[in-house]
DNA sequence: GGTAATTACTGGTTATTTCCACATGGTGGT
DNA sequence: ACCACCATGTGGAAATAACCAGTAATTACC
C-alpha cells in the first residue's frame, strides 16, 4: 500500500509523508479540490501521530498545495502555477541571509530534451530542447552543493557559447537576454528545487 | 516587562510571540545575526510550553526573518535586500505588466511616527501616527516577496483592531472606511514604493 | 414537513515528554 | 601544548493527550 513510510530511513516522517502528497498531486492522482483524509485517518492509515500529520500538512499549506477548513477538512488547491516546486527561497538567498557569501561555478552544460515531469515544470511541450547546466555551488568558498538548472532553450539559445567561469549565470542571463530575466529566473529555481529535493 | 503575552485575549500563543519578536526586530532592538533566548529558555520566561516557542519560530523561519543552528541557537536574520529588476515601476505593476495575478496577506500590523523621509512620501507632517503593514505578497498564489506598507492613521483610525489574516486589507478599507478608500489606496502605492526604493 | 437540538467529526491550539544529533567548553592524560 | 573524552546546552523529531470552535448530518420536536 502506501507504506513507502516504512523505507527511507533518516528522513524524518513528515518529510516522508510530505513527498508522498506531493508526488500524488503532481501525478494527478489527486486533483484540485478533492479532499484529503482527515488528520486522524492519515494517522491510523500510516501509523504516525497527529503532530506529524500536522507537520507535514504545515509544510504542504505553506507551499500552497492544499487548503483547510475547518470542520470540512484539507483540500488539494488549485495549480495556477508550478508553484509546488518553487521553494521559499532560493539556495542563494537562504544563504546570503545568513550572512555567508555564495559563488557558483559552471561545470557543465549541455542540450536535452525535456521529458514529461520536466515539461510540466517548465510549462514547455514534453520534448523542448533544455539546457541542463551543472552547478557547483560554494559557500565561503567551501564547495558545499552540486545542482542542475534547466533553462528553456529557445530562452537564451546562445548560452552554451557563454563562459560561465568568467561571469555568473544571473548576469548574462540580465545582460543579454534582458526582458526575458523574470521568466528565467523562476524557472531557474524550479530546476533548482527538484534537485535539493532529491538530497 | 514582556508580559504583552498576558493581554491580547483570543490571539493564539504562538501569534503574539510571532508578533512581539518581529516588533523588536523591526524596531532595531533585536539586531541581525544576534543570538535570540534559546527555545527552552522562552518557555520559562513567557510561561508558554516549547510546541508554542517553536511554533512561533517556524513561522519566523518561514518567512526569513530568523535562522537556526543545531547546538547553537536561533539567530536575527540579515534583512532582505532588493534584486528588484525595473526599480521605477511598483511591484504590483511590474507583476501585472508580466500578466501576473498579485495577491498579498498582512503578516502584522503596527503603529509609528513618520519620520522626515516618510512624511514626504505620505504627504503628511513629521510624526504624524502611521500603520506599518508588514504584507506578504503573492504573484500567482507564489508567497514572493515580504514588504511593508505605510498607511496615514488618521485615514483609518481603528485598521490595527481588524484581522488580516481573516480579510484583505483593501476589503476592510472598503466596507469600513468606505469614502477614504480612493484617497488611501492611493497613499498605500506610495508607501509600497518608498519601501522598494529603499531596498 | 419544517425547524431546532444533538451528535460526531474536523482542523486549531497547547502542554508534556522522550529521544536524537550537533556544538561547545572544560577536564584530564600524554 | 595537545588531544581524546565527557557533561551540558541547543534545535529537531515524534508521540500522546486534552480541549476548542467550527461544520454537517442526524435526530427530535413542534
Amino acid at each position: 500500500m502506501d507504506e513507502i513510510m516504512k523505507e527511507n530511513e533518516g528522513i524524518p516522517l513528515y518529510r516522508r509523508l510530505v513527498r508522498m502528497i506531493k508526488r500524488k498531486i503532481m501525478d494527478g492522482e489527486l486533483q484540485p479540490h478533492t479532499k484529503l483524509p482527515s488528520e486522524r485517518e492519515m494517522c491510523e492509515k500510516y501509523g504516525i501521530s497527529r503532530t506529524t500529520v500536522r507537520r507535514a500538512m504545515s509544510e504542504l499549506i505553506h507551499e500552497g498545495l492544499v487548503y483547510t477548513s475547518v470542520g470540512r477538512g484539507i483540500y488539494v488547491a488549485e495549480p495556477k502555477f508550478e508553484k509546488e516546486l518553487q521553494p521559499l527561497m532560493s539556495f542563494t538567498e537562504s544563504m546570503k541571509r545568513r550572512g555567508l557569501s555564495v559563488s557558483s561555478k559552471i561545470l557543465d552544460s549541455v542540450l536535452i530534451k525535456a521529458d514529461d515531469r520536466l515539461a510540466r515544470r517548465l510549462k514547455v511541450l514534453p520534448g523542448t530542447e533544455v539546457v541542463k547546466l551543472h552547478r557547483l555551488r560554494y559557500v565561503e568558498g567551501i564547495p558545499t552543493a552540486i545542482q542542475y538548472a534547466y533553462l528553456p532553450h529557445h530562452l537564451c539559445p546562445d548560452i552554451l557559447k557563454y563562459d560561465f567561469s568568467k561571469s555568473s549565470l544571473l548576469k548574462i542571463l540580465k545582460t543579454v537576454y534582458g526582458l526575458k530575466l523574470a521568466k528565467a529566473e523562476s524557472e531557474i529555481e524550479a530546476g533548482l528545487a527538484s534537485v535539493e529535493e532529491a538530497e
